[in-house]
DNA sequence: CTCCAGGTCTCAT
DNA sequence: ATGAGACATGGA
């Protein structure tokens, strides 16, 4: 059986885990059934008995597991350009082989469309259910694995069959976002050609329901851009509590945030973020 | 039952 | 530029 060695820390649960993918099932420990590629429609079947082991393939093609885990990621240099601070020390520590997933473009755009103002296990069932009912059904072994649905389907259900899958007022922006892949008007493809974070943040909020905290989200999860930083309430609160807390209020704007966390966490501060993320939700309290 | 969730959009200063 | 409300639903 292959099997993919991690020349760095790798931490395939944590991974999966830290709110940045939503549809993974872990069937027994450390067991891990998704569907990744291009159009998320390669199943893949993978087996970490724990942290940093190598992680056996049970089902898929290596090239493909390998480009969608950061295998290439060389996680000790990412590192050495974060701040040395005791949070983020923390946050290393807490989960050393965390890694930035390169996701399907769309899927990852559409999920978190459907992110705002819910947790992450709701995100997971509307991703779920959006997937049983409009998703190509594949059959891998004693699984039964659904697709993302593409563009072209979410357009031509449209908003009220979008509703009933518990997305409420985001059956709004899905629908129109699909509309507009679907037509041609935007295209996915255009923010990867764009040199600065700007232009490639401005071809994504075309899309209705993508603001700047979900372009972020799409840009680091399914760009690679480790430069874009996604400012959600957690990420405000472990600013605010963690780094501002003495600051005037003045200095505790929304713009102020945006601003120290694009120069303090260095070019990988999407990685930073990450990290900071992951842990935030596990030790910090809600203020 | 109440509170809140990996926000965005609109419309008011 | 900055701030207040509305928005639908379900998990905790």
């Amino acid at each position: 059986m292959p099997s993919l060695e991690f020349s760095h820390p790798f931490d395939l649960a944590a991974t999966l885990a830290s709110g940045q993918i939503f549809h993974w099932e872990n069937p027994e420990p450390g067991t891990f059934v998704g569907l990744i590629g291009e159009h998320g429609d390669h199943p893949a079947i993978l087996h970490q008995p724990a942290p940093d082991a190598p992680v056996a393939i049970h089902h898929g093609d290596p090239h493909t597991i390998a480009h969608y885990l950061g295998h290439h990621h060389d996680l000790p240099s990412i590192q050495a350009t974060f701040p040395q601070d005791a949070h983020i020390a923390a946050a290393l520590a807490w989960s050393p082989g965390l890694r930035i997933l390169s996701q399907p473009r769309w899927e990852c755009t559409a999920t978190f469309i459907t992110s705002s103002m819910k947790n992450i296990p709701a995100i997971r069932k509307m991703s779920i259910a959006l997937r049983q009912r409009f998703g190509k059904e594949i059959q891998i072994g004693s699984h039964t694995l659904h697709t993302y649905p593409t563009p072209e389907t979410l357009a031509a259900v449209g908003e009220t069959a979008l509703r009933q899958c518990g997305l409420g007022y985001r059956a709004t922006s899905l629908a129109s976002a699909a509309e507009s892949i679907a037509s041609g008007q935007v295209d996915l493809a255009a923010p990867a050609h764009a040199q600065d974070l700007e232009t490639a943040r401005a071809h994504l909020t075309q899309l209705r329901g993508v603001g700047p905290k979900v372009a972020d989200c799409v840009l680091l999860f399914a760009y690679a851009r480790h430069d874009a930083f996604p400012i959600d309430v957690w990420v405000e609160r472990i600013i605010l509590q963690l780094y501002l807390a003495k600051k005037h209020k003045k200095n505790r704007t929304p713009a102020k945030i945006r601003e120290f966390a694009d120069t303090y966490f260095g070019p990988n501060r999407g990685y930073a973020q990450q990290f900071l993320f992951h842990h935030a939700r596990h030790h910090l309290t809600k203020k």
